[in-house]
DNA sequence: TAACTATATAAGTGGTTGCTTATACAGTCA
DNA sequence: TGACTGTATAAGCAACCACTTATATAGTTA
């Protein structure tokens, strides 16, 4: 891994939105109708943000139905150094949310 | 340590100029007119990212004649993330500078 | 099919960042 | 003292970033 690599995964977890979302999709996967409420942002801003983990390949995105299901990629070569910054922060309560999948099997 | 804190720990080390000063402190303190000529960049620039470093108390700064000698905190909370993320990292050589400390003990 | 839901993308914008040059300040040494 | 060296700070600027709103796309369901 080179400076520029290094810089650019640093970058994409370096960021206060991005770094709650990792921390929530630890427990499971989630869409992103799940974050809106919680997160108070809007859609596009945060499928922005799971586009760029996507990019760095952080995170894993499974579409299935109209849904589409991000979760941690546990074969990064840094998702233990990840997982242990992760644990550095306080838990976060996710807020219940309107989504139509509330009842759905995961 | 809570979401804005690492973001800002994470900002903080996730840029490639900073990367490289510190991989570059690891071997030992270093004062700023060690970098210019490796770094290819101005003095004020480098001493702006040392201070954002030492905002964040991963570099100390030790005051001694005309320089100020810049290494890592060896009791910052995350200097062993920190030490194993530059291990990541490939070896850069330091070039000969024109400082007038040259001969001087360390 | 048409309405609805979830997501992705595009375009625009204000704030931040990392550099530059100019300048001030402090220590060294003739 | 005065010239020099090393550093820090200030101001300005271009590029980037994280949001917004608007819109397009795809799947679901009545």
């Amino acid at each position: 891994m080179n400076h520029s690599e290094l810089e650019n995964y640093l970058k994409a977890i370096g960021e206060g939105t991005r770094l709650k979302i990792l921390k929530f999709i630890i427990d499971g996967p989630l869409c992103i109708c799940d974050l809106i409420e919680t997160l108070d942002m809007s859609q596009p801003a945060i499928s922005q943000h799971m586009r760029r983990l996507k990019e760095e390949n952080i995170v894993l995105d499974e579409k299935r139905g109209r849904w589409t299901y991000w979760s941690l990629n546990a074969k990064h070569p840094q998702y233990p150094i990840l997982l242990h910054l992760l644990s550095l922060l306080p838990t976060l309560e996710l807020l219940k949310h309107p989504c139509t999948n509330e009842t759905e099997e995961r």
